[in-house]
Formats: structure tokens, sequence, C-alpha cells
DNA sequence: ATGGGGGCCTGCCGGC
DNA sequence: TGCCGGCAGGCCCCCA
């Protein structure tokens, strides 16, 4: 599930109990998720604190004051609980240990972050905070699409003279950091165009504004389930959210009423209305 | 250099 | 009830 609007939402889901917060203990369960997670990491983790607690593209990270940063990628099936937590008269309790719990800090004013997994393609690491933007698996992301540095005049150029569907270069997130299969469907339909059109023949420019209001439209829908979800039962990163076309084949088009389609392409699921786009 | 396909994992859902 | 195929919001790797 979690694209960068997710993401944002469990970001700040997190702020409260972690961010100026010291981890009195962090449980590691397993040797790896996607990729084996860092040597000693238990020990790296016990009795720091959390400096800041920022995003980039769908990656959470974590600055230490032990000089190190943590970061954390949902893959497609993570999940973070918050339990120990009370906000006003609503306490959570420390639920039973769920299946794929996979690392659990214990944070020392009694709140408990659970990491889960079930397919394990998510990821952790830890590096020198100084080193953080050479990571690997950040110093090839594209810029942030609600930063400064994506704007008509970027998109255009990296578009240009690609033979490839506009659906695949918006996913690629060399060219744009951060969106994924849903909010890619719904920025086409939104934009009117297909997507299977080629870069090429695509008007890159108005695609700017409207990724931009997808998701920020998104990121303000998950923070208006934020405390309905920590007041019930503290999962965060999955929140209701009513799609145009993803996951809606054979539906009606809410513009035209028109049946949804659906079509494969690089192995994902496209969902478009075959009226309204072109 | 770029684009497409396979693979990594587990769970769930629908059909037989 | 059980089994099987298809599907899942991500991303790395390899090959043409």
């Amino acid at each position: 599930m979690p694209e960068l609007p997710e993401v944002e939402t469990v970001r700040r889901g997190l702020l409260p109990v972690m961010e100026g917060q010291r981890i009195a203990k962090a449980d590691v369960n397993r040797p790896d998720l996607r990729f084996p997670l860092p040597l000693n990491m238990a020990e790296r983790l016990k009795g720091a604190t959390v400096l800041s607690l920022w995003r980039r593209s769908k990656y959470i990270l974590a600055d230490l004051d032990t000089g190190e940063t943590l970061l954390i990628h949902l893959g497609m099936s993570g999940r973070i609980l918050i339990s120990g937590q009370t906000i006003g008269e609503f306490h959570h309790a420390h639920p039973a240990p769920q299946k794929h719990d996979h690392v659990e800090f214990h944070m020392a004013l009694g709140p408990r972050v659970t990491f889960n997994d079930a397919r394990r393609f998510g990821a952790m690491d830890l590096m020198p905070t100084a080193t953080t933007h050479a990571h690997a698996l950040l110093n090839q992301l594209g810029p942030e699409p609600l930063g400064n540095d994506f704007h008509e005049t970027y998109l255009t150029q990296r578009l240009a003279n690609r033979l490839t569907p506009i659906k695949s270069a918006l996913l690629d997130q060399h060219i744009i950091a951060g969106l994924g299969n849903i909010y890619v469907c719904e920025v086409l339909h939104r934009a009117g165009v297909h997507p299977a059109r080629l870069t090429a023949e695509t008007d890159a420019a108005p695609l700017v504004p409207i990724i931009r209001q997808v998701l920020q439209e998104a990121i303000e829908a998950g923070g208006s389930t934020l405390n309905d979800y920590r007041q019930t039962d503290g999962k965060l990163g999955y929140f209701q959210h009513r799609f145009k076309v993803y996951g809606r084949k054979g539906e009606a088009c809410l513009t035209c009423g028109t049946p949804i389609e659906r079509l494969v392409q690089s192995g994902r699921s496209s969902f478009y209305c075959p009226s309204c786009q072109r």
C-alpha cells in the first residue's frame, strides 16, 4: 500500500511518540526483511534518542543522537502499530504479539512501536547521519513531487524523447520519488491521459499540478483519519480513501459513467476510464 | 542507456 | 472443506 501520502501519514502518527524520545530497547525478531537488517541493530538503537523524524519519498528516516540515522521502508505490506499511548482519556494497551511483528521499539516513556510486515518487502537500515543522502536506496531518487525541484520544466525535460508509457514513467522513482501504482492511476484519470500513452506524445506540464493536488488531498485525508485510527486501534499506514479508478474495474466512471477498465503494464494493473482518458 | 520481465514473500479471495 | 490460480499499494536485478 504505502505510497508517499501513506508514508507521510505514518510519519506524522509516529512524531508524538518518537521525536525527541528515547528508545529504551529495540527487539529485533529476525535477521532480515527484504535485506539483512543492520549488524547489531538492537544494540545500536538501545538508549538512542530520536532527534528528528523525516521522510524522503517512501522512506521514513530517524536521525539519532548516536550519530546514526535509522531508515524504514514499509514495502507493500508493512504496517506500524503504536500501543501504550494515551490520547485524551483513551489508552491503548499493549496487544498480544502478532505474526510478522519483526521489529519493536520500546520507547522510554512507555509507548511501543511495532513494525509488522507479512511479505517482508520492507527494509530497515542504519547509517551515519552525515552519509544519509549517499545511501544506495536514496541517492538515485528523483525530486519530491511536493518540493520545489519538481516543476513543469523538469518533468517536460525528463519525459521528452522517451519511448515508454506514461504510466511506467510516473512509477519510475528516478523521475519522481513517491508515486506508486494507485496514485499514478488516479493522476492519469484526473489528467485525462490514457496510461498507455507514450511519454513523448504526452503534454507533461499539466501533470505537475495534478500530481501535487492528488498527493496533497491524500495526505489531508490521511491526516484527518489519523486521530480516528490512533483512537481506535493504533494502526498506522492504512486509511480509507475513495479512489476514482484504482480497484474499480467494471464500475462506473464517476465522471462519465463508462465502465472502468483494467490493463496490465509491466506486470502492474492500470485502471482507467476508456472514455475520459485518451 | 533504457525498458521489460522475473523474483522476492505471505495472505486473501473466488472458483471448482 | 480443500486446493489452486490470480492478485496485492515496492523495488532490485538481469537481460536484450
